[in-house]
DNA sequence: ATGCCGCGTGGGAGCGGTCCCACGGGTGGT
DNA sequence: ACCACCCGTGGGACCGCTCCCACGCGGCAT
């Protein structure tokens, strides 16, 4: 039998059904059907002979079929607005996409990945999403102002946020303790004897932001020194660069920056070096997200970092319980932070 | 009427069928379904009407049903493997993934990504896929010796694979065009007056790295100079730094190295330096991938760049042609790279 | 007129599961 | 001995779509 001949025959042969596998073991439909989903109403001996045809037949159950009839795709998928793709190369995507799977994994769900290409894309996901296609959503980085969210509460269809919006989140949602974090952060440079600490804020809109100002903030207060050295990012390089700018033209006196993200930590180091100032001799930076670009700019960056695995399972788990209907599971998952310290400060 | 009811009233409600549309049009389902799959067997009157029912419904056909009755899921799946998940963070995986994103998003078909954990859940993919759970697999950083391909192929399940195992790999793939990359980054260091050209390949059992060595090998002959100074690395900064070591070591007088990969490169840049070598006075180093730390270490890495999400829409292009069972497609895609100068070469 | 062709068209018969109802036979209580 | 009950079981009726066959009807050639 030539390669092909052995192609188009495995191809035209029917997989077993269950219909099959019923006549085998010599019951009916029903009792395989009990089987497969565990029923406990299932004599011994039945289902033994049930198992040796499903394992003789080499079945395995259809799903679209099963999807049919049920109403549930066990599917579900993880969205990633488009313009965050970029992003994909950081950690923080590829972590929580690897949390994600890992806590879908034993469920039986699979996992689709929608990365719609724009505005119009991602608006229509809501009717897209609730047509039966999947049981669950995951929606990455939304925006304060992003109503995609409302609009799948609102058909109905289980759902969870890798951040909140706001502090109001009706959602579940799951992320990491981005006010603790900061704090940690600013703290480490206090301890180590700073006593002018900026910061390098990101876009405000967004509450990870704001969550790690208020950390900031909260670590002036408690060491009761200090006056607050804010300056405005946008999460860009370029961003840092000019906020750094500001900060030392306001406070040339300072010693130390946090800044809400390592892309801005980054431009803030090149700012520094194009100022004359040494890192972290003059001047300590930390960053936030433990990116790649810490482990490899010159100096290598002290920075926060989330447990991303850890966040994907989470919101896995979340999802699952939603789905179930078990109105037991927890509004949001809130992970603690850590600081990896290298030679930024 | 509270959010609470609105929910439920929204998810008891079933979402209309072809049967509703057919009555509110006033045709029969046969129509219908012309209409939704774009039949041309439909008089301008009924199509009208049914398109205005489609309209005024909200329908949106069940997967589920349609891909029962077909045979067909009109989903794909994307295949990493976990030992690579980390590799996630490069931008080789996001941009590919970007591009089949892309690629795939006008056939309505989906996307399924696939992380198996460990090689156990690797190997059971065959069945798993094979299941009529996928029309196709796009395989991503297959192994030489990986025989998943093979059973895939046995059981006739379109597959594309990212990369090629070996010159005579039977199955239809994606890949950049590693030796032509490699030529230019060596032709762009002796252009720019280097004399003894090391290079740092990838592990040989990988054809992307014996690629490599091959355009490396191929710009010395060309040029009739040099002799080949290789030493062997694994794609890890690790082994970079050992291999540079080694060159250094065998080859005191090299003035120029071309790394197969950017990690490489990055541990070759740190040897050099703690060998008391500036970059690029005394050795210009290029690497290969244009990945993030290309951009970020000290200096920033001249680079050949791979074109991503051109590779990613030629894998969609290619699977896609193999699901729809035009034997015409091509067989393999080799797209052209590009040489990214920056300060190191 | 009559026949024939061909174009829309309607609807029956699946696709392969799940759900649930009804049924047979054993058990226990009276 | 009788009934009530329960447990395991078989199979009908769907789930919502596609496929395809057969049919009605108008236009053209005969």
């Amino acid at each position: 039998m030539s390669p092909a001949e052995s192609r188009s025959s495995t191809a035209g042969t029917r997989r077993p059904t269950l219909n099959a596998v019923a006549a085998r073991a010599g019951v009916g439909r029903g009792t395989v059907s009990r089987v497969i989903n565990g029923s406990p109403k299932v004599s011994a001996r039945s289902r033994a002979a049930v198992e040796r045809a499903i394992a003789e037949l080499g079945y395995v159950p259809n799903r679209a079929a099963r999807s049919l009839a049920t109403r549930r795709t066990d599917s579900v998928a993880l969205v990633v607005p488009e313009a965050e793709t970029r992003l994909f190369t950081e950690p923080y995507f590829s972590g929580i996409i690897t949390g994600v799977s890992a806590g879908l994994a034993d469920s039986g769900m699979q996992m689709l990945l929608v990365l719609p290409r724009d505005e119009k894309e991602y608006a229509r996901l809501a009717d897209y999403l609730s047509a039966q296609r999947v049981d669950g959503v995951l929606l990455m980085s939304v925006r304060s102002e992003d109503t995609l969210p409302d609009r799948l509460r609102e058909l109905a269809v289980p759902t969870v946020l890798a951040g909140r919006r706001s502090r109001e989140e009706p959602l579940r949602h799951v992320r990491c303790d981005n006010r603790g974090g900061a704090r940690d952060a600013v703290r480490h440079l206090l301890g180590r004897g700073r006593a002018a600490v900026g910061t390098i804020t990101g876009p405000l809109h967004m509450d990870a932001a704001r969550d790690r100002l208020d950390g900031y903030r909260a670590a002036l207060r408690e060491a009761g020194a200090g006056e607050e050295l804010v300056a405005h990012g946008d999460f860009t390089e370029g961003g840092g660069r000019a906020a750094m700018r500001e900060l030392l033209r306001r406070h040339p006196a300072l010693d130390a920056v946090f800044a809400a993200s390592d892309v801005m930590a980054s431009g803030a180091v090149l700012e520094l070096r194009a100022a004359g100032r040494r890192v972290p001799d003059d001047v300590a930076v930390v960053g936030f997200d433990d990116s790649i670009v810490a482990r490899h700019i010159d100096p290598p960056l002290t920075s926060v970092r989330q447990p991303l695995q850890k966040m994907g399972r989470a919101m896995a788990s979340l999802l699952l319980d939603e789905i179930a209907g078990s109105g037991t599971g927890r509004h949001e998952v809130v992970l603690p932070t850590e600081l990896i310290v290298r030679a930024s400060a």
